[in-house]
Parts: C-alpha cells; structure tokens; sequence
DNA sequence: AACACTATTGACCGCATGGTCGGTTTTGTG
DNA sequence: CACAAAACCGACCATGCGGTCAATAGTGTT
C-alpha cells in the first residue's frame, strides 16, 4: 500500500484554512472566487480542492474549527464570572477576526444541515453567558434574561465592525469598559 | 413632446425597491439574482433595469432612502434623550427589517465613492447617539465616549438577529430593557 | 389623429465562477 | 528498487449571472 497522509498534512490544511477565511472575510464569501483564495494562498485552485470537497466545506470547516476554539476558551473561563467572559470572548477575536466575521454573515450560506451543527455550538455559548447573566441577576424571568444574555452578545459581537487596531481604546481596554457597562446593566435591569 | 413619467411611477418605483429590498435580504445580496428579484416582484428583470441602472445602484437606492428615513425619525426623537432615542430606532427598524440587514451586511459591496454618502448618514446617527450618551455622562473623555456609543448601536443593531416576532419580548417591551440597561450601563462606566 | 415618449417584455450575450480532469512530481512503504 | 497513493498543477467545462436589445403596448400632449 501506498503512503499515508504527509506529515505536515494537518498544518498545511490549517495554513489554508486560515488563509480561505481572511480572504472570504475580505472579500466576502460570495464574492470571493476560488481562484482568488488560491492565489491569495499560493497555491493551485485544484489543490484546494484536493483538501475540501467544495467551496461550501471549507467554509463549514473554517466555522466549525472557530466555534470549537471559541467554546474551549469560553468554557475554560466559566469560573470566572462575567468580567473574565467578556475578556476571554474579546481576546480570542483578537486572532480571529476573519473568523467571526465569516460567522456572522455566512453563516447562511451554508445548507440547514450543515448549519445545524454550528447552531448547536452557538448555542452553547449562548447557555454559558445566560449562566453569567443569571448570576448577577438570579430572578430574572427567562424571556428578559435571554433578551439580556443577546444584549451581552451584542456588544461584544458588534466591536469588530466599528474597532480599528491602533485607534481608539485597546481591546483590553474596551473589556474593562464593556465589563462594567454590562455588569451595571444587568444590575439596571433586575 | 411626449408624455412624462407614470401618475404611479414613484409608488412603483417604491414597491420594487421594498421588493427587492426584502429579496436581497433574505436571500443575501449576492446571491440574489436580478432574475430572482423580479420574479417576486412579479415583473420582468428588464422592468428592473427601466428603474434602475445597475444592481449595486438599486442597493444604493435602498440604503440610501432607509438611512435617510432613520435620520428623520432619530432627529424627531432627539430632544427625548437616551429612552426616546432607543425606542425611536427600534420601532423604526420594525418596518425596515430588510433594509435594516441589508445596510449591516451588503453597504460593503458598494465602490467607495457610492458607500461615501450612506457613511456620512450613519456618522449623522452616530453623532445624535454620542450626544445622548454624552447627556448621561458628560465626562467621558473622548475614547471611552466613542466606545460607549458603539456599545449601544451593538445592543441596537444585534436585535433584528435573534429577535422573532411573537417569540419573546416584543419590540416594545425590549425597547424599556434595553433603555434601561443602557442608561445603568453608561452610568457604570462614567 | 398623430406623435413622442414611457412601460413592459422575452430572447439574447459575454463573462466569471465553482468545479473537474488528466497528468506530473513527490514521498512514504514493502 | 518498485509501486501506490498523496501532493500538486494548467487547462478545461457547464452554468448562471448581470446586463442589453429590439420590439410591442399603452398613454398623456398637441
């Protein structure tokens, strides 16, 4: 039999990966041609293709490995509270930006099957900030709590699309602001 | 010489942009196809063309009549404060869901000399906005200003995304959440 | 009635796109 | 070494898209 997968298979995979979603996040996914994600990479429309089955699966791929990091990172700062959520969801779109943006917009693109899993993992975020909600503000009925936890991730979901590197407040700056804008909030509600 | 326009031409002309308004919405601005849009509209895709020149200018169009009617409506809620601001924006995307989504995700695919005008409207709304939350809290320096502003156009722009009608809290009653969830969350960070 | 222009259409065109294919090179395995 | 599969490419294909066009029907003006 023949030879199996090369070694740095996995890291060329992720290297592409990367390389596919900020030029999706760029351009768009729609907009953004195959050919110019292979360009953008260095390498060969077909080889692409060698690695992903479609346009639509490296997309599903891209989204799912975000959501899954996302999910680690998230679940590991549970504990924390509130203030150290919102600082562990803003730092890890710091490296990930294209990501997030690719998930917020593209996400629809995909068939509800493949969604569906996808779902599933935002979801999960979902419950875990509810779950910080809840503990400053434990008699909440369930409608105002979800509509407070969506509150919540509307801010943090919303910083990529008006935040500049460089201008403005730093992102650990703003997790401060947002920490405590939120945290007060909540309180306001109650 | 011949006849003008239609007694009809602008509420027709109207109609079509809401139609194609809510078809790019729905189906996401590039993937809808001219074809598709006049096909809901029930028209022929020529017809589109009779209108408009193009289908980025069709998109202008849309944008810019919606962003034009929040200005109206925002400036009238003005000397209301923080609350009146906030459920003056939510009711006026409650009509305008299509264009509301469809300015958050396709302004992008505009050539910069046509986004120019759309940006200078939403800098209009963003000005109106700072005033309110500069009301609440007048010594915010200039950064954290900024940020808190945006902070609350991301508790604003973010409804129209898990919000469904009849489920949940209605429009109003997450008008009152977030207006005070706002105005206990700038006075938390002032 | 004659005119000039609008309103409206179905058929058509060129092009970019997602995806495929046949082939060559590279590399681990027996 | 021989071989089998992976890694990689340039050229190709079918389709659907934005946009055009020539033509017809309708209508306000003189």
């Amino acid at each position: 039999m023949g030879r199996g997968l090369a070694r740095d298979h996995d890291e060329k995979r992720a290297a592409l990966r990367k390389g596919a979603a900020r030029y999706f996040a760029a351009h768009g996914f729609d907009r953004a041609s195959m050919t110019g994600v292979a360009k953008s990479c260095g390498v060969s429309k077909a080889l692409i293709y060698h690695y992903w089955p479609s346009k639509e699966e490296l997309l599903f791929d891209i989204l799912d490995d975000h959501l899954g990091a996302l999910l680690d990172v998230v679940q590991g700062a549970q504990t924390g509270g509130m203030r150290a959520l919102i600082a562990a969801l803003l730092a890890a779109y710091a490296d990930a930006d294209a990501e997030h943006k690719l998930q917020l917009d593209a996400l629809g693109v995909l068939p509800p099957d493949r969604q569906a899993p996808l779902i599933a993992h935002q979801r999960q975020l979902v419950a875990l900030m509810s779950g910080a909600v809840a503990q400053l503000a434990p008699s909440l009925p369930p409608d105002r709590l979800r509509a407070a936890t969506m509150t919540v991730f509307g801010i943090l979901n919303w910083f990529y699309m008006w935040h500049r590197p460089g201008k403005g407040l730093s992102r650990d700056d703003y997790a401060q602001l947002a920490g405590d804008f939120v945290i007060a909030g909540i309180k306001g509600i109650a």
